[in-house]
DNA sequence: AATTTTAATTGATTTAGATCAATAGCATTT
DNA sequence: AAATGCTATTGATCTAAATCAATTAAAATT
């Protein structure tokens, strides 16, 4: 139940035993089925999720009622609507499952809780957010700079994992495409091959 | 010299005057003229840089010639490439100054150093990156969901302090818009009011 | 296996914003 | 105050991607 969660955390910071013991305490597990949410739109966020298996996505939905992923999340990765979750406010994003999923949930006060019980955790959670901060500029770098196209194959190169598991028209919109620009796109790329 | 960084500080957690003092050794001041530059694209970012006076912006260069402006910054924020700060690898970003501008830099060592002798600095540190994920994650949203007058107007009630201190086609490229659609959306906006 | 639902493709048309080009408005420098 | 270099505006045209619409393909459900 907890082989991911040791795994991303001993990739970045040393726990003794005991400090994983008193870890595993204050997580709960949850499962989730396809197509369940973990947060609904207008909510409050109350937990962090790590993933143990599968995959989610967050998204909003426009007046139109379209929807924009705004990140997908796989085996090791957290997920949550950070806002939300830190300053109790409602959240924008819905968060679903894509595949039956099983994860680790953290509230707000057990995350705090272990931070200040455990140092190490807290670096954890700062490495984390280092390597999040990164991906985010570089995607909005992506958004300012690059083609349809550009942006596809730089994505299927990136996440070849996230590309090859998730409808076509999930990645058009995490891409901010139109399902039918994306598959234009890609009939392109294989003409030219 | 150092009246905005503990304000900045403060604002997150608690140190103690010996704290203080100890943390003003870490820093170096640097002062920068308008258009110098702390970090040229290529070149390894070895600064973590903290705004006293002034305003900065970072930006990538395209194959044409075009800048896009990935981040504005100005007092009491922080500004670096995080990714070749923490990695040691060429930076794909230039930070410029656009005012004569007062900065507190921190070098990799000596921010780690920091946290190391400072639980509470690597505590702020984690709360400073929470606020820029948060902040990231709703670019991209607006990125993937706004139009270009919608982009703007957001902009401008959020960071009115930086459009009116920025030239314009700068506000048009941090926005991913020329510096002529920019122009059409004010007019646009001003001719319904 | 048949039916319903959901996803992807393809074509025709539209549109938001980009590009190209010229002009006008400011600041700075000489 | 003339000249130089930025900055913003305005108009004409173009284009990448969106939208609308229909068809085909693949999953999911009965």
């Amino acid at each position: 139940m907890f082989q991911q969660l040791f795994k991303s955390i001993q990739e970045k910071v040393l726990l003794t035993q005991e400090e994983m013991e008193l870890c595993k305490t204050f997580f709960i597990p949850k499962k989730l089925r396809k197509k369940q949410t973990l947060l609904q739109e207008g909510d409050i966020c109350i937990y962090n999720a790590f993933i143990e298996k599968g995959i989610l996505r967050s998204f909003t939905m426009d007046e139109k009622g379209n929807e924009h992923i705004v990140q997908f999340a796989i085996e090791g990765w957290w997920i949550t609507d950070l806002s939300s979750f830190l300053t109790n406010s409602a959240s924008v994003y819905t968060i679903e499952a894509l595949e039956d999923s099983e994860l680790l949930l953290l509230t707000t006060s057990a995350r705090e809780a272990l931070m200040d019980k455990i140092p190490m955790f807290e670096r954890y959670q700062r490495l984390l957010l280092q390597n999040a901060y990164i991906a985010n500029q570089a995607r909005i770098n992506s958004a300012l700079t690059e083609t349809a196209e550009e942006k596809y194959i730089n994505l299927a190169n990136a996440y070849p994992g996230i590309v090859k598991r998730v409808p076509q028209h999930m990645i058009a919109s995490y891409l901010g495409l139109t399902p039918e620009t994306l598959s234009r796109v890609r009939k392109q790329i294989n003409n030219r091959k």
